[in-house]
DNA sequence: AACTTCTTACTTTTT
DNA sequence: GTAAGAAGTT
């Protein structure tokens, strides 16, 4: 039926124009609706234009979150829609709760409860739970994580006779994964996709969906990708949800793929009430399926919409944004946009290269100590919360967390394993499962020897067998396993006892109500009263760890990481005071996967530029801009122009995270897989416009007094001996077309203060005014957001300038040229 | 079944 | 260089 190449779908409905609209907005300000006050044209644009299909291009940092949440007060607060009417996507539960909180106070008191927010995923998996025999599944179907899933995959790559060594699980979960995002099922994967995996690709995948089904259970792909088939199936379904969701609005919706793009086309045909909020240019995960392309081709999609631009920034001073500007700028596949700010104070963009990347660490680490003590010159005191290192990969954080150990520097790094997917977490996960779903074999699995019970591989190869002659789940195969002595010595006692502690779990769970998630927030839940005399949750779940031995097992553990793990489980039990029962646990954890930790100690800040997207700081440290590394080799090798272009957007991200401070830096040597590798610097630093950089000196270089001449001896500081080799490397770094091109202009603009070749001392001075393109009281100039003016006042590199439309602003010179050179 | 050695690969990561 | 996972050993 419906496709993904099916485009007119939504040109059978015409944008409708809404006369109610107007007086309703006319109403509402008249009464004076407070949420509107403050909005930028731009953003008022946005909020008001409620009918029809809607692009919000947003800039990083120009009020997004402010405008979608005065959309939705909007919506309601003309009559347009009652909260429940609208429904509101977004892509990270940190964006959801976020986005809650702020409707909360804007909506409360207008009728009907919330608007439906959250997720994609959540979201779907309320609708699936409701409909899920429409695609063969229970509606308390299970949700597998990753390593449920590569498990799944090994047994069943193992059933087929492929060497799971050269067709190793990981790869097919990749694929899966991939054609999941592009919602293909088996049925639908074109002839390339078919061969895919030794020929095995298509099989293995229809397999799998089986077992899936088999299992009662899906993985994340398959939330969205079955809501897109039974929506396709079941017209009238739909129609039901699309009058339920009378407004649509999506966040960040550059990231969304395939699948969750046709999940919205079907819920917002008919009415076209859709409201996309997104920026092309940060755009960073293509390679998880989502595609640009989305976003770039709204227009098309939803003909007649109204394109919004917000570019008014307001975190960031010019310099940063100007350096981001230029970058962005080499993205050829760009819907336009450019940020501007009223702000006319702000550092230059810093930039400086090191010998490598010890010496890098070092250095960001005594300037973000100098930073915090407020020593830096011009520059006011930074706590370390307002300071974050952002990275290209993570394996670049060791070098920082080294350096800080031994300096004693406090930092948080952000990313790495979540507390949910750790070892002991997922164990004790597991145990949950099997009590509340006894037929979940995976968890089962999991469980069944850890701790260890001696129940080996032969031991389970028994039970799984024993399971498929009687077409039952691994715990009842167990069962009578060990019943009919098909289990021998110790192995038999282990799992009769297993069997026994679990039905006594399980039948003091029952009790529980299963899955809030089921009903709706509009209908009323029926809740069993809880007996005092009966176990609580939380008890409950004390009692599986301690009664299993789990516990246990870690307090006779004497590696390192065994007190950790036990504080974890702690910490597990604590989360489930946020619950009524353990499925309802499992449920959000299944969906949400993070655990915030409340820390009060001030700590620097690692993490990965992707990890950084939607933050800011008033500090930010840029590391490691090196060819090969950022952009990353692998990016450009896999994807080419498309991924050199992501990268691009990945470093126009950094950038625009900085509010006050962005210093990036480079070494010129690194040691790559333990060899040593000599770096060029990025080619996104040669993409910097000079004039809003400035070039630092690294101290020790030229600047030890005397003692070093070229690049031999303790010229790079650190008292390494560098050898003759090391000093050629450096050399080379440094001579390389791209950074001689950036030093020269930066000359010739004269707003480099120092260069590589120049003694340290110069650092920290001011902008040379005299080197700058100068303009004089009375000149015309022109500025690219305010147009056309004449300089009344000069101090320095500041300019006065009235302009003929704006008005007087004061400016840095360098953001202004000569009026005729603009062509007046 | 548990321990040890060897091979291999190696961005980014949310749900 | 290292960490995970598989194969080989006790």
């Amino acid at each position: 039926m419906s496709s993904y190449s099916d485009d007119d779908a939504f040109e059978a409905a015409a944008a409708r124009p809404s006369l109610s609209q107007m007086a309703m907005s006319a109403a509402a300000s008249a009464r004076g609706a407070d949420y509107l006050d403050g909005l930028n044209p731009a953003q008022r644009e946005a909020v008001e234009t409620l009918d029809g299909p809607v692009l919000m291009l947003a800039g990083a940092g120009t009020g997004k979150t402010k405008a979608l949440t005065a959309r939705i007060a909007h919506l309601v607060n003309t009559g347009n829609a009652r909260p429940n009417d609208i429904l509101a996507v977004t892509f990270t539960n940190k964006a959801a709760r976020e986005m809650k909180n702020r409707v909360e106070g804007l909506v409360g008191g207008h009728g009907v409860g919330m608007p439906w927010l959250g997720t994609f995923h959540a979201i779907c998996v309320k609708q699936l739970r409701r409909h899920a025999e429409l695609v063969g599944l229970k509606s308390n179907f299970t949700i597998l994580d990753t390593d449920d899933q590569i498990r799944l995959l090994k047994q069943l790559i193992n059933a087929a006779g492929i060497d799971e060594k050269r067709w190793p699980a990981r790869q097919l979960a990749g694929l899966i994964d991939n054609w999941k995002n592009k919602a293909l099922t088996p049925a639908k994967l074109g002839a390339a996709d078919e061969a895919a995996f030794n020929d095995r690709g298509k099989v293995l995948y229809a397999q799998y969906q089986a077992r899936l089904k088999d299992l009662n259970a899906c993985d994340f792909g398959d939330l969205l990708l079955h809501m897109v088939t039974i929506f396709q199936n079941h017209p009238d379904l739909l129609e039901q949800y699309q009058s339920r969701y009378k407004y649509i609005l999506v966040d960040e919706y550059q990231d969304t793929n395939v699948a969750q793009y046709m999940w919205l086309r079907l819920l917002a045909q008919g009415h076209r009430n859709i409201c996309c909020v997104g920026d092309d240019d940060q755009s960073i995960y293509g390679w998880r399926g989502a595609e640009v392309g989305n976003i770039l081709r709204f227009e098309k999609d939803f003909p007649g919409a109204k394109v919004v631009r917000l570019e008014q920034n307001y975190r960031s001073t010019p310099h940063i944004l100007a350096a981001a500007s230029s970058v962005i700028a080499g993205n050829r596949d760009r819907l336009g946009k450019e940020l501007w700010t009223e702000e006319t104070e702000g550092e230059l963009v810093r930039l400086i290269g090191h010998w490598d990347g010890e010496e890098e660490a070092r250095w960001v680490g005594e300037e973000i100590e100098a930073m915090a003590s407020g020593s830096r010159a011009r520059l006011r005191r930074y706590s370390l919360e307002e300071q974050a290192i952002l990275v290209r990969a993570s394996h670049q954080m060791r070098a920082f967390e080294d350096r800080f150990l031994t300096i004693g520097l406090p930092y948080r790094v952000i990313g790495g394993p979540r507390f949910y997917e750790r070892l002991e977490i997922r164990d004790a996960m597991a145990y949950f499962r099997v009590v509340i779903s006894p037929e979940d074999d995976l968890a089962f699995e999991r469980i069944v020897n850890t701790p260890k019970r001696g129940v080996g591989n032969k031991a389970m190869q028994d039970i799984q067998s024993v399971a498929r002659e009687n077409g039952v789940a691994l715990k009842e195969g167990a069962r009578i396993a060990a019943q009919e002595g098909i289990l021998k010595g110790k192995a038999r006692g282990a799992v009769a006892q297993l069997i026994e502690q679990l039905d006594r779990w399980s039948s003091l769970a029952i009790q529980q109500i299963r899955y809030d998630g089921v009903a709706d927030e509009d209908e009323v839940v029926e809740r069993p009263d809880h007996d005092p005399a009966e176990i609580s949750h939380i008890e409950l779940a004390e009692m599986i760890l301690d009664e299993s031995g789990y516990t246990t097992m870690w307090q006779n553990d004497k590696t390192p990481e065994a007190p950790g793990r036990l504080e974890n489980l702690k910490e597990l039990i604590k989360a489930l005071e946020q619950f009524d029962n353990l499925g309802g646990f499992l449920e959000h954890v299944a969906l949400i996967m993070d655990n915030e930790s409340d820390e009060q100690e001030e700590k620097v800040t690692i993490m990965t530029l992707h990890g950084a997207k939607g933050l800011e700081f008033p500090v930010v440290f840029l590391p490691g801009w090196e060819e090969g590394l950022f952009p990353s080799q692998r990016s450009m090798d896999e994807s080419g122009l498309k991924g050199l272009e992501e990268e691009r957007r990945l470093a126009y991200v950094g950038i625009t995270r900085a509010e006050e401070v962005c210093t990036i830096s480079f070494a010129g040597n690194r040691r790559v897989y333990g060899q040593w590798q000599s770096q060029l610097p990025s080619r996104f630093i040669d993409e910097l416009a000079p004039e809003h950089v400035d070039i630092l000196t690294p101290p020790g270089l030229y600047g030890g007094g005397g003692a070093a001449g070229g690049f031999g001896g303790d010229a790079f500081g650190s008292g390494r001996e560098a050898s003759f080799s090391d000093a050629v490397s450096k050399a080379d770094a440094y001579n390389s077309p791209g950074w001689k091109r950036l030093q020269e202009r930066s000359q010739r603009l004269g707003t480099a203060k120092t260069n590589l070749r120049q003694p340290k001392k110069a650092r920290n001075m001011v902008v040379d005014s005299t080197a700058t393109p100068v303009f004089g009281v009375g000149e015309r100039v022109f500025h690219k957001k305010f147009g056309y003016g004449n300089v009344v006042d000069t101090e320095g590199d500041k300019l006065t300038i009235n302009f003929d439309h704006s008005g007087e602003k004061r400016l840095v010179a360098s953001f202004v040229m000569a009026a005729d050179k603009a062509g007046e």
